[in-house]
RNA sequence: GCCCCGGUAGCUCAGUUGGAUAGAGCAUCAGAUUCCUAAUCUGAGGGUCAGAGGUUCGAAUCCUCUUCGGGGCACCA
């Protein structure tokens, strides 16, 4: 109905274009939904936009605009009113065919083809394998997941992607951990390193290795530690004491072995986040290994391209990357003077894959401390010929848990919980996705768990699903009560929802499609929480409305009502599947 | 020093990409249940949209400056 009226004003302009012709016909007509239903359904302001050039004042223009309509059966009225506004009022019944549109569309309601099939790889979550995920994946996580449901919604061919960092020093760092606790587990005494992974998981892996290799990888104790330079508790450099354990360790080991610690290391690890992402309704399409860019040649590929072009040169023994030629900050190293590859290469490597693999669009979402990657990245593209703007960042601002009004401590220390996992057993995945989503990810989240876990009236999850088992109980009732619902006759009899209460229900029925293309638009999935909260307010009202009560003697009222009823269930069921929170049918 | 994000009601935040009288939830106060689930509804109070300029018919929204808060500026990832 909007593009419609869009499409009128549109046609009136083109002829009135022979009169005035100093007025610019604007390729897409505003016409949006009118706030206060006193200024009828939809309003147009395009009289405003185009007076100047046009040289009459604006409601003298909108006059003229409104004299250019074309008859329209499915408006009552047209008026001018404020500074020049035109506003439009639909005629009778026009509104009410909405219900069956939804009811006849389904789950497919909202849905639309702006995307237009473009390729979009979202990328998101890919933490580094070195422990569970937290509670700031989960924001993470939840967002990705929505946005990638909200293109998906829109006709975009999405595909979702987890970047795991399996090569590097945080995996070395992983492996050691692991070994070193595998010889604990195994009867040995060596100390821990302050930098290695302390956390319990460890323990927990090690375990599994000593029992899957027996006694085959180890040491004595002695020849693990002996000639290693003193830790951080000894006075020592941190940093430079684990990385003398790891060459012990591949010393010791000898590469096979290694790598097999490094290996159970990973894919426990891995395993683990899968299967809490799976639990939280959050599914990858692929995780990809970042060491198979360099298995397979791809970051060879990405530096020789570089240098094809000239946008590297060497310095201090190592190479850099030309990024300032592309608009980044400073110049940036991607092989190391000791002939490794910095992240920075693996990185752009990934983004000129993704590219070949023929995604349109990178969308990668990322912590908002990751600001400064973006130039690099976009950079690197642009280097090696690929459009800059197919890269797209999201970035997350961070999370904090408040519990009993107090912020809670995010080190890992001090036994409060920080893993995504418990916060899912805390307060369950339907809180958990919603309330990750209700904010914009450029705001930071205070994160209520007391709100998130409370049964009661203040916690908009339930406000929500409670409209929906609301309706699902009304149903329920019709055959208790041989009670018997006739959709044909409801076809014909919906305009007779005219209360108050019915339109406004319908109204902002009929908004749900723009919302979803919105929230797709600006990756926002808050727009549709806040849209969901309004449609349940709207049911809860008419719901309490005792003109509107939809278990009633007279058939045909009921029948509408009931239609109308079942068009809304409908909407909340299809809004609460985007945010992945489910609707039940009584609570 | 440079870069990114934010500052809107007591609190937590929306604000449809510049529109009509700036909204919601929570909190506070006053009400509603012989009648489809009160996890609900109806109503009231509450604002210098951080501050100052600018752009124009019109600014919370766009531009500039100031200020406060978060984050980032490695041959770590």
């Amino acid at each position: 109905m909007k593009d419609h009226i869009a499409q009128i004003v549109g046609d009136a302009l083109h002829a009135l274009k022979a009169e005035l012709p100093d007025l610019e016909v604007p390729i897409s007509v505003a016409v949006e939904r009118t706030r206060d239903p006193k200024h009828g359904d939809f309003a147009s302001n395009v009289a405003m936009a185009l007076a100047k050039k046009a040289g009459l004042p604006p409601r003298a223009l909108a006059e003229k605009i409104v004299g250019a309509l074309p008859d329209n059966d499915a408006i009552d009225s047209v008026q001018i009113a404020g500074p020049g506004f035109i506003n439009f009022t639909l005629a009778r019944g026009q509104a009410q065919a909405l219900v069956f549109q939804i009811l006849d569309a389904g789950e497919r309601y909202g849905q639309s083809n702006t995307g237009q099939g473009e390729k979009v790889l979202v990328e998101f979550v890919s933490a580094n394998p070195t422990g569970p995920l937290h509670v700031g994946h989960g924001r993470h996580a939840a967002y990705g997941e929505c946005v990638s449901a909200l293109l998906k919604a829109t006709g975009h061919d999405v595909t979702k992607e987890y970047y795991v960092n399996d090569a590097g020093r945080q995996m070395d760092i992983l492996a050691a951990s692991v070994w070193l606790r595998y010889l604990e587990h195994a009867g040995e005494t060596v100390p821990f390193p302050a930098n290695g992974y302390r956390g319990d998981y460890i323990k927990t892996i090690a375990a599994g290795l000593h029992n899957s290799e027996g006694d085959a990888l180890r040491h004595a104790a002695d020849a693990v530690v002996s000639g290693l330079p003193a830790d951080e508790a000894d006075g020592g450099d941190k940093d430079a004491y684990i990385d003398a354990v790891i060459a012990r360790a591949r010393d010791l080991l000898g590469d096979d072995a290694y790598e097999r610690v490094h290996r159970t290391g990973l894919d426990a690890i891995l395993d683990d986040i899968r299967d809490d992402l799976a639990g939280f309704g959050v599914t990858m399409d692929a995780y990809f290994s970042e060491r198979s860019l360099t298995g397979d040649g791809t970051v060879d590929k990405a530096l020789e391209r570089l240098a094809d072009h000239d946008n590297t040169f060497e310095q201090d023994g190592a190479v850099w990357f030309k990024a300032t030629r592309y608009g980044d900050d400073k110049d940036r190293v991607v092989v190391r003077a000791n002939g490794q590859r910095t992240y920075i290469a693996s990185d752009i490597a990934y983004h000129l894959d993704k590219r070949l693999r023929g995604f349109d669009r990178l969308l990668d979402i990322l912590g908002s401390d990751h600001h400064g990657y973006v130039a690099r990245v976009r950079a690197g593209l642009e280097a090696m010929g690929q459009p800059g703007d197919s890269l797209e960042v999201q970035l997350m601002q961070f999370v904090s848990l408040f519990r009993n009004g107090e912020k809670v401590a995010m080190t890992t220390r001090g036994g409060q919980f920080v893993t995504l996992r418990e916060l899912r057993d805390e307060v369950g995945n339907d809180a958990a996705r919603f309330f990750y989503v209700l904010r914009s990810n450029d705001q930071h989240l205070d994160f209520d768990l007391d709100l998130a876990k409370s049964k009661r009236e203040e916690n908009p999850v339930y406000y929500v699903q409670y409209a929906h088992a609301r309706i699902c109980q009304m149903l329920e009732k019709l055959p208790e009560q041989q009670l018997t619902h006739d959709e044909s006759r409801a076809r014909e009899n919906i305009a007779r929802l005219e209360q108050d209460k019915e339109l406004a229900l319908i109204k902002t029925l009929a908004r749900y499609p723009e919302q979803v293309a919105i929230a797709a638009r600006d990756r926002a999935p808050q727009t549709i929480v806040h849209y969901l909260r309004e449609l349940s307010a709207d049911l809860h009202s008419f719901y309490n409305d005792r003109n509107c009560r939809v278990i009633i003697d007279d058939h045909a009222l009921r029948d509408a009502r009931v239609a109308l009823v079942r068009a809304t269930r409908q909407v909340l069921r299809n809004g609460l599947g985007l945010l992945g929170v489910s609707a039940p049918a009584r609570m």
